[in-house]
DNA sequence: ACCTCACATCAAAAATTTTTGATATAATTA
DNA sequence: TAATTATATCAAAAATTTTTGATGTGAGGT
């Protein structure tokens, strides 16, 4: 399969899944740290950062190290880039 | 899960498969038959079919029937409709 | 140094999606 | 009307994704 496409269908990859979309409702709110994600979703510890890893492989979530805490925020980056890509694949 | 992230989903789920990706790179170039679709895929004629219905239930594309073909092009409509979903859901 | 906490990684199980081949349907042509 | 063509649907197999529980790692705290 062309490679192009499958990095292309990684970011929207990130959005099907309704864990991860009630994740990203969550960072809307403002940047959260793993700890209250996890106690907001009804997920386990290493099921949160399966979805976490996708969602930041996607560019669409950026995360922040302090101390033994990872935060977690939308970027506003990845955004961008994602409207751009899904205006690019769908526009005739 | 709630039903409206599911829903959400949808649109999404539909640009997350690179043989998905590929049909609307080739619908880019215009409307186009199904079997004009399927003679450049590497898709069986049931798999194309599945996939098509995936992407016109999404809104993405739109599909005409002309006597014994189906012909598909790219939804102005569903495109902006995904573009604004995808903003609202990533925009802090 | 040892213990605990927050999170990551791993492998196996469970769930979901995609592919495949067979069959159905509807429009067209002979 | 029978045969053919284009596409849809179905059910089972194959592939992929997600969940789960166990274990690993690295940062603090004691």
């Amino acid at each position: 399969m062309n490679n192009e496409l499958q990095k292309n269908a990684k970011v929207f990859k990130a959005l099907c899944d309704p864990n991860r979309l009630a994740i990203l409702e969550l960072l809307r709110g403002g940047e959260k740290c793993a700890c209250v994600l996890l106690e907001q979703l009804d997920l386990k510890q290493s099921g949160l950062s399966y979805h976490m890893k996708i969602l930041c492989e996607s560019g669409i979530v950026a995360s922040r190290q302090d101390g033994k805490w990872t935060y977690y925020h939308l970027s506003l980056d990845g955004r961008d880039k994602a409207v751009e890509l899904l205006k690019q694949l769908t526009t005739p």
